[in-house]
RNA sequence: CGGGGUGUAGCGUAGCCCGGUAUCGCGUCUGCUUUGGGAGCAGAAGGUCGUCAGUUCGAAUCUGGCCACCCCGACCA
């Protein structure tokens, strides 16, 4: 058993918090909800970045970078833009301190009290459609198929590491177009993009679905999104994608001229994922002996742990593997060798397990004169010793069979935990097992508010791809047409 | 922000009720033996007891404020 790491079963959030802290992903900092990316950590989030930052470009986005403060007059221009952030905002009212005249430290200088007070983003739709009117005037400026990297700010309450944070990294994508049609394309789009990243990525089965009116975003007309299923059977939005209507374009008074010479307000999107995906990679494979990375995102892929009792051991080791390590390195798999004495091979198996390591090989004299090496997947925890001759093959369709075998263990759990139910009596009793409940709903909100009320359970999503199925709503009994997802969230 | 809990060496903890300058384990350092699943023995270093104030001859311990974190709730990606 690990040292110190809370069983899931015992106290699953407490397991997560562990992992976080053990597997030196992040910690808390000195300021209220904010947390500090380590190292280990940062550079899962920097290949994410890197995959949907390709995924962009490929799609014909652009990055570009709008400032962190907002006037806090923009912030009032859309109504339910405001409605949904205000409450969470960030806000500089002074540019500059002084000496405390007490020589206690400093303080606020009253004199530097700004004349409109800023607020830190908590995203960016309105500093950037204030930037897009000056931007559009014809339809030949259209599309604008913008993305940023950014980091912003929301007052949570109520914070955890990766999942909420006060501060967290981000992208956000804001797009203009000269049609309703095209808009709408470009939010599906994006959706999908995010869809695949996390399927194909993060080894995350995800549903694409769309937001009921409760649960769309602040200022959105139709807000798409991907929702995963956590080993607790919570559930937990993955990524949003959003069709804003000319929402934005006519708070900010974007219009551009038409072919037919007519002055028409343009139509936007705006989609993001955020460090959140961090706490949906831990969340979705890990297990009580630690972190189980997908090979496509784990920052050390193979680690080799030579065993040997002196130098010279080391030395023959490392002779036979170095030609290996650059055949490695050559096809683009990170690989580490660890040569410390600080630690015991056991020490060593058990650390790397914790952070996640998809492949271990461990080689040792008596290796060397059988010419073979004992691998060891994460996932699985199954050791093989298998020849060094052709290594690096069976290296290669290891961690591919790794990153299959996760996707298809977390497809397989959401199967399982997904339920089909038709009465309110099962509701509220599958409600408490976690897990997805797929239920009729007579698609008013007062339906959603009260089924929340009773069972802490919201609409996660409609499915995409739900078929149509006569059907009476799981809680007042009306018609409903189809099924949506019920779940408990993050 | 409301209710509950916690804060003692790098990490995890005992001591707190019943006041007298702090226990143990891991880790660290030195030496030897070890090295195929978190090594053993011997020795050593390491502490503003979260913080500020109060009570007291004396505070980790009692009282109050503040800060941080955790759990539950409201809110949320």
């Amino acid at each position: 058993m690990s040292k110190g790491i809370t069983s899931r079963n015992d106290d699953y959030s407490e397991w997560y918090l562990d992992l976080v802290k053990r597997a030196d992903l992040a910690e808390n900092s000195a300021v209220r909800g904010c947390m500090v990316i380590k190292p280990y950590g940062y550079s899962i989030w920097e290949k994410m970045q890197r995959a949907l930052d390709d995924k962009f470009k490929e799609t014909g986005h652009v990055n570009a970078y709008f400032p962190l403060f907002i006037p806090k007059s923009y912030l009032s221009k859309e109504a339910s833009h405001v409605e949904g952030f205000a409450k969470e905002c960030a806000v500089v009212t002074h540019y500059r301190l002084k000496n405390a005249p007490d020589g206690s430290g400093v303080i606020v200088d009253p004199e530097a009290k700004l004349e409109e007070e800023l607020i830190v983003r908590p995203t960016s739709e309105t500093v950037i459609w204030s930037t897009y009117k000056n931007w559009v005037q014809s339809y030949r400026d259209l599309p604008l198929l913008i993305n940023q990297w950014a980091n912003v700010v929301r007052w949570e309450m109520r914070t955890r590491l990766f999942l909420r944070t006060a501060e967290f990294l981000w992208q956000e994508g804001h797009t203009a177009h000269a049609t309703s049609e095209e808009a709408v394309a470009e939010a599906e789009q994006m959706l999908e993009v995010y869809a695949k990243f996390a399927e194909e990525w993060l080894a995350l089965p995800v549903v694409r679905g769309v937001k009921t009116p409760n649960e769309r975003f602040a200022g959105a007309v139709e807000t798409y999104c991907i929702e995963a299923m956590m080993q607790d059977g919570k559930a937990l939005q993955a990524g949003t994608s959003h069709f804003l209507g000319q929402n934005f374009a006519k708070a900010f008074d974007v219009q551009f001229l038409g072919k037919d010479n007519k002055l028409e307000h343009v139509w936007g999107t705006s989609w993001g994922v955020s460090t959140r995906l961090m706490g949906a990679l831990i969340m979705a494979h890990s297990d009580d002996q630690g972190l189980v990375l997908p090979p496509k995102l784990a920052p050390i892929q193979v680690v080799i742990v030579p065993i040997f009792r002196n130098d010279e051991q080391l030395n023959a080791i490392y002779d036979r593997l170095e030609p290996i390590i650059k055949e490695l390195k050559s096809k683009g798999i990170s690989v580490k060798f660890d040569d410390s004495t600080a630690e015991k091979p056991g020490w060593k198996f058990a650390e790397y397990e914790l952070r996640g390591v998809p492949v271990r090989m461990a080689i040792g004299a008596r290796d060397l004169e059988n010419g073979t090496t004992e691998l060891a997947r994460r996932d699985t925890k199954e050791k093989q010793v298998v020849s060094i001759d052709g290594i690096v093959e069976t290296i290669q369709q290891l961690l591919e069979d790794i990153q299959q075998n996760i996707y298809n263990k977390a497809l397989k759990f959401r199967e399982e935990n997904t339920f089909k139910v038709d009465t309110w009596e099962d509701f509220q009793e599958k409600i408490e097992l976690g897990g997805f409940l797929l239920a009729h709903w007579d698609e008013t909100s007062e339906t959603e508010d009260q089924i929340k009320e009773a069972t802490k359970a919201t609409i996660r999503c409609i499915p995409l791809d739900s078929p149509e199925e006569e059907g009476v709503c799981v809680f007042s009994g009306k018609p409903s047409k189809r099924r949506v997802i019920f779940a408990r969230a993050y």
